[in-house]
DNA sequence: CTACAAAATTTGCATATGCAAACGTTAGGC
DNA sequence: GCCTAACGTTTGCATATGCAAATTTTGTAG
């Protein structure tokens, strides 16, 4: 078991993190894939299913997402049927919801996002697991919300 | 402090592993885009500059990214002479190297590097960024090598 | 009621990422 | 020496991501 000495930290925590995200996702996208969705449309769309008919911006602060990256992100499972977008009381504003087709496909892809999840707590120790899910929600707890 | 109770993690580890990275990423970005260089571009410039002339598929396998990508994000810096790709002794390999120009600029952004970095330190406080980059290694080391 | 500031979204641009297929080169078998 | 299998890189395709600028719609000061 690797020691936490006093000191400075060594590395870069941009390159670390960017080189775990690469590979976690590997695992999370083959599964989750074979449900037809990517793991970032898995996670969008589990984001919509609870937040129910929601503002972009709304999504887009809870999500910690660029709205621009958010409109994109929508389109091919708003083409697929997935979500629906439409216009709020506010003439400006979107609404984002989940279809009935939408919520079948999210429930399908759920089994293969637990068999992604199973995996990486059998690869890395369930016990390290729920310590790095503890770690990332500190640390962005200690983020400024940027938006 | 949190505690981690025995039992199974909560959530989603590709999704809580992504949100971090993006917001990391913003802070070295913001920093190193001051010197002309993505996070990402600084972190391949390092690596080219450590491993000196190396093979693409070497160097895709030490950086844990896909050949085609770095193909691709070897474009932009090889066109603004930072780095050079060169025909290898076998005429399939090409070999990457750092130019003095590239030197020049690797020089530069990694002062913006410190100071994001510092950034990070402060913010999540160096104790857990360490805590952060150990467990990080831990968990890579027990990933199978995919290539 | 009109002109202008503010709010919400979308578009244009650039990079990042991986997979599968294409391409060029090399090494072996015969 | 030639054909083929293997190797290393690049291309085509698709998504992910953010910033800055453009667009649309409200709201408000006069």
């Amino acid at each position: 078991m690797a020691v936490s000495p006093a000191g400075k930290p060594q590395g870069c925590t941009h390159y670390k993190l960017r080189q775990l995200v690469r590979e976690v996702s590997h695992y999370y996208d083959t599964e989750i894939g074979k449900a037809g969705l990517k793991g970032t449309q898995y996670a969008l769309m589990g984001h919509v299913r609870k937040l129910g008919p929601v503002r972009l911006s709304d999504l887009a602060r809870e999500m910690r997402l660029d709205a621009s990256t958010l409109t994109r992100n929508l389109k091919p499972l708003t083409e697929a049927g997935w979500l629906r977008v439409e216009v709020g009381a506010d003439g400006r504003s979107r609404l984002v919801t989940i279809t009935e087709a939408g919520l079948a496909k999210y429930s399908e892809a759920q089994r293969y996002w637990k068999r992604a999840q199973e995996r990486i707590n059998q690869l890395f120790g369930a016990e390290q697991v729920i310590v790095l899910h503890e770690l990332i929600d500190e640390l962005l707890a200690r983020l400024p919300q940027r938006s």
